[in-house]
Order: C-alpha cells, then structure tokens, then sequence
DNA sequence: CATTAGCACTTAAATAAGAGGAGTGCTAAA
DNA sequence: TTTAGCACTCCTCTTATTTAAGTGCTAATG
C-alpha cells in the first residue's frame, strides 16, 4: 500500500504516532492518540485504523497487548510530509545557532580544516547527535600552487595547495636520477600552465598537450608525466566526525551493539566515505531512513545529509546521523541552515 | 604500610586475588584463593590476611557478605611485581605479531603516517584494547625543506617537511607588500643555512644571528623575522586513536558513562595530549593505573605506555588504554615489543 | 600464639507468585 | 461505519521466599 492510498484520517492518525513516539520511546495506545490529538471518533475506531496501518506494514507491536512502534516505513511518510515545511520555516532558536555559527565560519574563512571542523562540531554540539562532514574533493578543485621536494634518494613528496588553501601532499617513488632542480623545473611549469584549473582538468590536459606534442614518444617525459599524473591522483579521504558521545546515551541505543557498530564505521575511513557515495553532492538535501541505508552500520540510524556549495558547484556534504527516532523536523532545519552557512562563506 | 611491610605469604594472597578477579570480574572469595592457588591454610586464615589487606588498603568488599576486589593500590603492586618479568619475557604469539608488525611497518617506512597509523591499528587489535600514539613532535625534528607560498593578499601558507618526510602547513598572515619572489629568498634563505637542523634550533639559531648581524634593527627584515617564528611555531597535536569499539563491550563497562567520558575525551585532542604530558618520552616504560591518572576522564582506566624512538632520541610514544582489570603482563610484553618495533624501523 | 573448625549472620541474586494496568481485539448494537 | 463494552493478553512492579556464597567471630587445638 502506498501513502497516498492512506485515506486523511488515516494519515493523521499514523503521523500522530510517529510524532508520540518521537515524543517518547514507548509504545503508543488508540487512547492517547485519540486524546492528545483530539480525534472525534472513540478509541476503538483509532484502533481498527492502527490495526489497518499494521498490516499496511507502517506499524508494529512489540507484544500482543502493547500500543504500537512505527517502522522504517512510517518514518518514511512522517518525513516526506513535513519536509517542505521543515525546509522553509525557521525557529527563533535556530536562527541564533546560524548566526553565531556563520560569524565563526567568516573567521575560519582562510583556513578550511578548522573551517570545516567547526562546523562539524557545532552541527553535533546543536543537535545533540553525530555531525559529519564531507570535505571538498581534491580532484575538483583548482590548483593554487603545486611543489615537488626531493626526499632521500628516489622519493619525491608532492605538494599540492588547492584555491581553498588546503594543503595535501603525497610521497611518490621518483627515479633517483632526477634532482631537486629537475622537479623545480617541472613545478614550474605545471604552475604557469594550470594555476586554477582543477586538478582532474590538469590530468586531462597534460595528457593530451603532451600527445599532441608528440613529447609523449620521449623516454624521459613519459617518465616524468607518469609521475606527475600519480602525484597529482589523491584520493578523497577526509572526512570529519564530531559527537559520538552525544549518542551514547540516547534511550534508543542502551543496547550497545549498534553503537559499537557506529564506532568501528567511524574508525574507518572506508566505511565512512561508503556511507557518503549514496548521497550525491548534487541532489539537494536527503533523509536516509534506517533500513534505507545501504552501510548496513548505520541501518540503526538515520541520516540527514545536504551538499554544500561554492557559487553553484558542490564541494561536498555536511550530514547528521542520529536515531530514527530523531527530531526531524528540528534536524532538518539545522542540517540545511549549516549547508546553507557553509555554502555562503565558501562563496564570497 | 608499604609493600614491603608485608610478609611473603600475605603478598602471594593479594596476587592471587588479583589474578583471580582479572581472570574473572567477581569478588574472590577466601575459599577460591586457597583452593586454586593450593595454600595450605585452611580458608579461616586466608580470611584473616584478606581482612588484613583490606585494612592496608589493598582489597574492598562490594558488601559486608561478599568476596575481596583489588582496589588501585593493589593493581599496582601486581603490576610492579610481574612488570620486570614482564619485560624480558615474549610468548610465542606475540613474537608472531610483533614480526609481522614489523614487515609492515618496514614497507610503510616512507610514509610516515601510515606507519603510525598502522602500528596504533595493529596494537589495539592484538590487545582488544584502545591503542594511542602520539607522533613525533614537529619541532623537536630536522627540517628536510620548508616553502612559503602566497596565498590571496595578505596570507602565506608555509609548508614545513621534516626528515621523517611528515608534511606540516601553517597559513599565517603576513603583509600584503611581500612577492611570491621574497617568499621564495626566505625559503632558500632557511633551506640553505638550515636543512637538518631542527625546527627548535632553527627559530633560537635564526633569532640570535639577526641580533648578532644588527639586522634586527631593520623593520622590514624584523617583519619577516616575525612571520617566520610564527611559520615554524607548530603546536604539537597529532595523536592517532584506534579501538574505541573493543572497549566498548567489556564488562568493566557496562555502565556506559565512563565510555562517555573516554569518547569525549579521543574526540576533544586538547584532553588527549594533556593525558600524553605525563608520560615522559625520556622515561622508560610507564603503567598508570586508575587513580594514578592527572587526567580525570581516564581514571577508570589503566594506561601503558612506552616511548619510541630514531637511535638514541625520544620520538614519541606508543599506549594503551584498558581496564583497569586488564591483562598487564600481556599488555606490557605487546607495548613494550611495539615500542622496539617501531625504534627499529624508525632507526635504521 | 598462630591456626583451625564450626557456626551464626549478612547480603545479593534468583525464583515465584500475585496484583495492577495499559492496551488490544472482538462482538453486538447504534 | 462507528461505538460501547468486555474479555483477554502480556508486561511490569511488588513482595516474599529461597538459595548460595562468603564473611566474621569464638572457642578449641597443636
């Protein structure tokens, strides 16, 4: 059965538990609902409706004679229908977080790592669940300045500094023959010829100018651009998490089996950046519900993940993993807002 | 009253009960100490020395009716019993982890931090417990090269390599009047008079020779100077961590709050190198048990931790973070043979 | 005088039984 | 289709009882 099969009532009545349950971690009766919600009809007709959403699989009983739990499903809908609303209005409260958090991020502004750090941190710190963030892809962005330095006899660390001012480097196996002067040569001249283009564009390029110019024959430049192109080949590792001790005492987790679970994900970089490949930086914010999650870690979880920008080109993601049972709204509204702050110091 | 205010068989109890509640995480019983550990005293005299000890401070009751638990002191006498047996002893098992260590650690010998990452890994998942290292300080290393680079205006991001082949970046302000061109005399400048020396040695040497050649007096010159000192003042932050999920599930942790603490802890890098500051990287070998630990966050836990170094000079320093229920003579050997590992590959 | 046997005593933990209560599902009537 | 009513289910909380481990003390022992 699908939402939009679910008749109004019907609707109201399943958003109600999901919103209880958010409430509080305990089953919800026919009688509470119809109270609290000021429903007209009497228990008995909330509970047939309940029972209706049970077999329609948005409900559960943990035992015969117990309210009922929502499932991944009910999640689902209870999601889909406020995130619009979510998406558009904005509390008092939060408003504040932002503001002070944007006048952190503007001071930040020249040093990315803490930039991004911060932001993560305060994510966790505002919401009380675990932030993470994505950061920008090396590939993707432009080079400021490339530096190759001899180190013993046949390794060579690249530098690279990208337009955001950060700074990565890479130890490459060189051939001992060349000097320091050689790869002063060589920086040189990647330097005058791709300053601020993007590090996959140079790759590109230099393959293809050196085709052309059928430099690519010569033992000594293939040589030397076979080092270049691994020099310059980083693969995307940093991410940053903030908060884990916020969600060790949710009443969700006293099990601590999905919790160790989250914790081994965390040490793994692997892992980490698999949970990040379902969400692409170019679709707009995402809610990843429990089961939905193919990083079978965190299908404990939920997940609230939005890209953000400089102009109009994506760098990466900010995201919040907390319970299911999570304040969306809430979550939705910080996750986006932070996106959003991030987005408008990266861009001006 | 000391430990050695007591007498041989008193002593044999208190390591028994130690043994026993390590083994097993149950108050001991006078009765079990005899039988196990074959005393031919009958249980009434046991009691007697039990009651003794816990007199001296030794042992604690949970309540009247129950079995001895070895309090703080205890452990440490324990420790510092079998800590030299410890030491000199290497089972089997642990010779078959520390060579494979070892082949690892010897192909990462060119990638620094990879190396240590490893080594942190490797520690935690021999021991179950929660590795640490501590990295090499930037300033106590030689510099292989640095390179000042312009980035926007008024900023300078100085990239610092030293002879581990570790890459260190600082973006500094700096005046908006300095070229690239200036920026690359000063590299060559500090390259050429002092490659090898260590950062340290560096920021002494270079302030007194330009007190010396009076070239302090020269604004500009004391400008760059200034910038310069602030390049090369790196604070030491770089700790890896590794394990926290296989603490995570022993019984001494059931109560999650004190995993809490540890999870902030590894999380807040401020806290984590004060818990390194009381370990001397000149000293040898150090067991920190409990109470004995500055850093309150840590003080349901056990610490051992051994210096690593390059020849004769301290590097750094390798730990580990368990129970204080922990199994110390293996905890020791592996620390211990980690710490060799690492000074070997690291020295030659 | 240290050691031992013996025994009363303490306490936590396990077991069992019962009461209470929240909530359901069903039926028959409105 | 909705409702009132009621029997039924199952969890949870309380209370009592038992069990077992282990101590501490005392008086006897070599």
């Amino acid at each position: 059965m699908r939402d939009t099969m679910l008749d109004e009532r019907t609707k109201r009545v399943l958003y109600a538990v999901v919103e209880s349950y958010i409430e509080k971690p305990e089953p919800v009766g026919s009688r509470y609902i119809m109270k609290k919600y000021g429903f007209d009809v009497c228990s008995a007709t909330i509970r047939n409706i309940m029972s209706d959403l049970e077999d329609a699989g948005f409900l559960s009983q943990p035992h015969t004679s117990a309210g009922r739990v929502p499932t991944d499903r009910a999640y689902r809908f209870y999601v889909d229908y406020i995130f619009h609303k979510a998406l558009l209005s904005q509390s008092q409260e939060i408003k504040k977080i932002i503001e002070s958090l944007t006048k952190k991020l503007r001071k930040l502004r020249n040093n990315m790592d803490s930039l991004f750090l911060e932001a993560t941190q305060s994510l966790s710190q505002a919401t009380r669940y675990l932030g993470l963030t994505l950061l920008p892809a090396t590939e993707k962005t432009a080079l400021h300045r490339v530096d190759f330095i001899k180190f013993k006899e046949d390794l060579v660390i690249a530098v690279v500094v990208n337009d955001k001012g950060i700074v990565k480097n890479k130890i490459i196996k060189a051939y001992p023959e060349i000097t320091q002067k050689d790869l002063n040569s060589l920086a040189d001249f990647v330097n005058q010829n791709y300053h601020g283009k993007t590090i996959d564009e140079i790759r590109v390029d230099m393959m293809i100018r050196l085709k052309k110019e059928k430099l690519f024959w010569d033992k000594l430049i293939s040589k030397i651009l076979k080092m270049c192109q691994e020099a310059l080949n980083f693969s995307r590792e940093d991410v940053y998490v903030s908060g884990f001790y916020h969600i060790m005492h949710l009443p969700d987790f006293s099990d601590i089996e999905k919790l160790r679970e989250v914790a081994k994900t965390i040490q793994d970089r692997h892992l980490l950046l698999k949970l990040f490949e379902n969400i692409s930086e170019d679709e707009d914010m995402k809610v990843i519900i429990g089961q939905e999650n193919p990083v079978e870690e965190f299908r404990s979880f939920s997940i609230i993940a939005s890209p953000y920008k400089e102009k109009d080109k994506s760098l990466g993601v900010i995201a919040l993993v907390g319970p299911k049972r999570m304040n969306y709204q809430r979550a939705i509204m910080l996750v986006n807002a932070f996106a959003r702050s991030l987005t408008r110091t990266l861009s001006d």
